[in-house]
DNA sequence: GAAGTCCAAGAAATCGATTTCGTCAAGGTC
DNA sequence: GACCTTGACGAAATCGATTTCTTGGACTTC
């Protein structure tokens, strides 16, 4: 491991003039020129472990999600880390497995790291962070937000989409439309589902939907087993808002081993499921605009790192229907 | 932030003996007493920077994917993630997006962050690596191996994976199966597409086979492209082995375009495509165990990280025809 | 009781880059 | 020519945990 001590001892000079050149500070052009030589000839790099524990800084974001092999994490990933590798910060992955023991101690290490903030897509709205927050170090929470207040969160209008993608099916002609969201506990489920409830209301009149509503998991076996259920009733829906992507995939399997199809049976999903195109002939989708925000969340902590004290904003991006 | 002064001080001792309780060294059952009060009453985490300056070594395995958005990486990282954290290491997942020099710049960091190794799944097999051998930092290629010798690897058995689907093909009662594989330079392609044509050649009895062989790009576009180039053909094929998962994705779209569908349509695809389970029905995948490929990556890597020097070995994987 | 052994624990060096502070020389002003 | 400013740059302190070296007291052993 080659040193500054090094380079400053080949180049001549001192380690403060060898940390000037390298950080843009004013030296006098012979110097700077010998030190670059040096630094060259010793393809010196300089040690990122001392200069933070010096410099109280660390160029590295923690971005903490529940689920690595869900597409619409990655692509809220792929969106921080845009904004993030363009401001000259790297990113750190995190994955928890939705487990909130996972995700305490990946925020134990963001801690312990000196990671320059967090970005936090909870696994739980009850997830603990006041050990950042307690070292003043800023936090983001993205998708959910959390049960606290003082933290920045960025979410989609959730409300707005179910109720969107409901009025869509009904303004398409459909009649009876039906909807599957997930956990009850979690609030994009609850929200979505509102939404539709909204629509469904006005459109029905009637407010006894319950049957038409079923509480799954957000994941593909759990929407499976719903729209198997819905399928069974006396007078069965003949569309269905599904509140993501995985349940979506389960749903239009059990509409196979119906006999049913896209676009006879009506279809609204929340989220896209990229490479099954193939199936998605007719199939509304509730565009929830993964990337944009983890770009939104990236730039809200960059702001917070640069030194932004103003009061917690929470940012709601509209999730727009598409075809 | 608390640091170990100021638990020293409190629990009237040296940091000397805080450090030694916190790395479990020998020390009386009175300052061990002591100390943890002190530890646990001014919330103390340890500085990991200022652990790792003065211990040299970092806990953090680097992952450096070409895309984040594809799935078998995904499934990738989990498997890395899987046995690093059973080891107690972290894992940094880098996106590279395919750019040798988002790469480059990663693999930099990966030496100034004195991450303790790293595991790359190469842009391109030129990948240059020398910086992190020339610090001794253990190196793993996964997926497709480097053209330097001496880096260990994981691959997959690709040849026999080619040969597997087209021949389960055959054996179904295909006759005309066609091969869309990845970039001809790059090697996974060739081995696949060689296991192919060594199995068609052995049906077929015919060595000219080039009419029914097309190189695209490893993308949902150019999967869709050269299945819909084939169909066009005077005799089309009935069958097609596809090289990855995204470029089936699209060999579906154009199939359906054309009025074909699985399982009139023969098909057979390397890796798998989550959420896509609907247009699975009928078709062969032959199983790219990415997960496991992970998994024997980051082993290999913590042997190294371990401290074995034994001369560099490449593992090579069975991929395995499910269904 | 003198000499040797052990062990807990403090003092201080260490890791490598950054940064403050002080020095010295060149140039400017009256 | 005396005095002040300016600028380049080196010496040394600093960040916080680990580790080596040292010390001093308790305990053995003959």
């Amino acid at each position: 491991m080659v040193t500054i001590y090094e380079v400053a001892a080949r180049a001549g000079v001192s380690t403060s003039t060898v940390s000037r050149v390298l950080n843009g500070a004013k030296v006098s052009a012979e110097s700077e020129r010998l030190v670059r030589a040096a630094a060259e000839a010793l393809a010196f790099t300089p040690n990122r472990t001392a200069s933070r524990l010096r410099g109280r800084r660390s160029a590295v974001i923690g971005l903490i999600i529940p689920d690595i092999e869900n597409p619409f994490f990655t692509a809220l990933a792929r969106g921080v880390e845009n904004r993030a590798s363009a401001a000259g910060y790297s990113v750190v992955l995190c994955n928890t497995d939705e487990d909130p023991e996972r995700e305490a101690t990946y925020l134990e290490i963001a801690v312990a790291e000196h990671m320059a903030g967090v970005i936090l897509a909870p696994a739980d709205d009850a997830s603990d962070v006041s050990r950042l927050v307690a070292h003043q170090r800023p936090v983001v929470a993205v998708d959910r937000s959390l049960a606290r207040a003082d933290v920045d969160a960025v979410t989609v209008d959730n409300r707005a989409g179910g109720r969107s993608a409901a009025e869509s099916l009904f303004a398409a002609g459909f009649t009876r439309v039906a909807c599957i969201t997930g956990p009850s506990s979690v609030e994009t489920a609850q929200l979505r589902m509102a939404g539709w409830r909204q629509a469904a209301t006005r459109h029905t009149g009637s407010a006894y939907l319950d049957d038409l509503l079923r509480y799954a998991d957000y994941r593909v076996e759990g929407g499976r087993l719903a729209m198997a259920d819905l399928l069974k009733l006396p007078d069965p829906p003949d569309a269905a808002v599904v509140a993501n992507n995985l349940m979506a995939a389960g749903a239009l399997d059990a509409l196979h081993d119906a006999g049913l199809d896209t676009p006879d049976f009506g279809l609204a999903v929340f989220g896209d499921l990229p490479f099954a195109s193939l199936g998605r002939r007719g199939i509304r989708v509730v565009d929830v605009p993964a990337r944009e925000l983890g770009e939104a969340a990236a730039t809200l902590l960059l702001d917070r790192i640069g030194g932004d004290t103003s009061p917690a904003r929470t940012v709601v991006l509209r999730a727009v229907e598409l075809k």
